[in-house]
RNA sequence: GGCCCCGUGGUGUAGCGGCCUAACAUGCCACCCUGUCAAGGUGGAGAUCGGCGGUUCGAAUCCGCUCGGGGUCGCCA
């Protein structure tokens, strides 16, 4: 070994050790007569000083540059009282060199790598390796290590077992679009990457392995977000035996152990509260709710039941539902806000968005003069707004209501700074329904997957009102995010086939897709469920960026390719060739 | 696929019709300097303003197309 200390660990203990380190020059000054190093490796920097009275030490270091490596051979000194930097976690040491080695020259990196600016994200993913030196890059890349390491240890200690399952998988249609491998043994046939180890998993139950995770990595073909990319990384758990309550009470544990150790101090509440998932989406009008802050929605159309108001009046005769949020203090919120937030309002698909102002005995509010004493009266009671208060209106269909006041709930947590980065507030829904009505295609979808089970209690609800029936799904969200969701799972082959039937496949659709399934639920099969949590929503979270990239090693950029690698390329005809595949036109470039 | 934003020395920005022979900071190079830690000082090199075309007497600046990047809707759990 060239170096048996890590540069960032040295402390005032190790006065007087002979060290060996090495590492990159991370910055250098020199005083003509003193040079000062700073040498960089993994666990941090420390401070290398060379004095000319050692002119061969002193030669090397005059001719070092910024990211040269060396190893130093030397002996760590306490600095005096007054060269101590408090702002290093070395800074009371230094390394006075006996001997320096130079590793490696180094051209002037493109960008900077001693300081924290912000550089172009292409240029940054083009040199990856430089910008992973970086220390601000690096901490969360070890913050990552460190989490997955607490999750393996955390589950190898409760006796679940790490099994890999395969990346070349068979396609389904359903879905997010897969992404396809060509089979060179099969001309004209396919594999695709897996978008979860789902089927896989509840195979390894079958197959009698009881308690399974993995990190697994799940690929999508569909166009990336800040918060979403191509490839991504779940825990992915499952279990046999067990029910909801069994797999929610491990996945609570690991999660507050997880925001315990790596955000002390941060979680605003344990156990974590359980929304039920049609309470949930009255309260918030969306199903992973950010509960840092409340700014609820509320049921607002028995007092405007009979109101002349066209508007109101006429969205309820059309079904619809009149929604309101109170917003303390900011009846004098001024007109460009009020706009604004009309303009989120639409984005969620609401034509309008009504308000009233509670400024004392006048009211400030356009719709005011279509409403009776007693409406007013009544909306004010049912939000609870006082004098100085603000309430914001929506009236239209049930989901575009609760679609356009989740946006603007959202906007208004922002905006009001309610999203406190310091607080973790986990939650958990349940009482999802099973399935939900695809109109255009005329059939019953999986809310979760298609092999997502139900209580006994609601197995009558199929025959009669299979929308109104619930689920053992269980979802984790944190902070407005869902981190992981998951299932029990149907474990026998009947209602298995009577739930792919609700959704509309014949049996021979079923067989070809889904077929080891339902075979498999033939041959015995526990009751299991499991989860699927993501691991790169949740260091984002836990590092406070918005980032998915930078949570990520080697991550693709927003377009789909890979700077780094170039990826992708157009391939040799003769690969093509032998895959059997033509090319409907030529590759741009 | 739609929409929005961005593209100026190595990096980050300013300049938004003639004062630009393109500015500032930092980095880089050289020299001076023995306690700094974003060291300091002096001097120097370095961009035809993503590309192409157009408008104009004149374009980094206006317009069109295009390439690259980011965000977002669609899509996606």
């Amino acid at each position: 070994m060239l170096k048996d200390t890590y540069c960032g660990d040295l402390r005032p203990a190790d006065a007087g050790r002979a060290v060996r380190i090495a590492g990159w020059v991370h910055r250098r000054r020199d005083h003509g007569g003193l040079i000062f190093i700073d040498l960089r490796d993994s666990r941090g920097i420390v401070q290398v000083v060379f004095n000319p009275e050692d002119a061969a030490s002193h030669a090397v270091a005059h001719r070092a540059r910024t990211e040269w490596v060396l190893a130093v051979e030397g002996v760590v000194r306490a600095r005096s009282a007054e060269t101590v930097n408090p702002n290093m976690a070395t800074g009371a040491v230094e390394v006075v060199p006996a001997a320096v080695q130079v590793l490696s020259e180094a051209l002037t990196p493109p960008f900077y790598i001693n300081e924290p600016v912000e550089v172009d994200e292409q240029l940054r993913l083009r040199y990856r390796y430089l910008d992973l030196r970086r220390p601000e890059v690096a901490k969360v890349i070890y913050l990552r290590h460190e989490v997955v390491r607490f999750m393996r240890e955390f589950l190898y200690g409760r006796g679940f077992i790490e099994v890999e399952t395969p990346t070349l998988i068979k396609s389904t249609p359903e879905g997010a679009r897969d992404f396809l491998v060509p089979s060179r043994m099969k001309p004209g046939h396919f594999f695709a990457l897996p978008q979860s180890p789902q089927i896989l998993k509840q195979l390894l139950m079958y197959g009698g392995v009881e308690k399974y995770f993995q990190i697994a990595r799940c690929y999508r073909d569909e166009d990336t977000r800040a918060n979403r990319v191509a490839e991504h990384t779940q825990l992915d758990l499952e279990m046999s035996f067990v029910g909801q309550e069994d797999v929610m009470a491990l996945i609570e544990e690991l999660y507050t152990g997880i925001a315990q150790r790596f955000r002390p101090g941060a979680l605003a509440a344990t156990p974590f509260p359980r929304l039920d998932y049609a309470d949930c989406m009255a309260r918030y009008g969306i199903d992973r709710p950010d509960l840092r802050f409340g700014l609820e929605l509320v049921d607002i159309a028995d007092a405007v039941r009979t109101s002349q108001f066209q508007v109101f009046a006429g969205a309820l005769a059309a079904g619809g539902e009149i929604k309101a949020i109170r917003i303390p203090g900011k009846a004098d919120m001024t007109r460009k806000e009020i706009d604004e937030l009309t303009e989120v309002a639409r984005g969620g698909g609401a034509r309008g968005l009504a308000y009233i102002g509670f400024t004392g005995a006048e009211l400030r509010s356009p719709i005011a003069k279509f409403l009776s004493p007693e409406e007013v009266a009544g909306i004010r009671s049912r939000t609870g707004a006082e004098d100085g208060d603000m309430v914001v209106i929506v009236a239209d269909q049930p989901a575009v209501v609760a679609k356009s006041l989740h946006e603007v709930r959202t906007e208004l947590g922002s905006r009001l700074g309610l999203k406190d980065a310091g607080v973790l507030s986990f939650a958990w829904v349940t009482g999802f329904p099973l399935l939900e009505w695809r109109p255009e295609e005329e059939r019953w979808d999986a809310t979760h997957n298609p092999f997502c089970g139900f209580p006994e209690s609601e197995r009558a609800l199929l025959d009669t009102d299979p929308g109104r029936a619930a689920s053992y799904q269980y979802d984790l969200v944190c902070n407005g995010a869902e981190v992981g969701g998951g299932s029990i799972r149907i474990n026998n082959r009947s209602d298995q086939e009577r739930v792919f039937g609700l959704m509309g496949y014949t049996k021979e659709e079923q067989q070809d897709r889904f077929g080891v399934v339902l075979d498999a639920l033939e041959y015995g099969t526990p009751p299991e469920g499991g989860v699927g949590a993501g691991i790169d929503r949740l260091i984002m979270t836990l590092a406070g960026t918005d980032n998915i990239r930078d949570v990520i090693a080697f991550p693709k950029a927003s377009s789909g390719g890979d700077p780094l690698m170039g990826s992708p390329t157009p391939v040799d005809a003769a690969q093509l060739a032998e895959l059997g595949l033509r090319l409907a036109e030529e590759p741009s470039r």
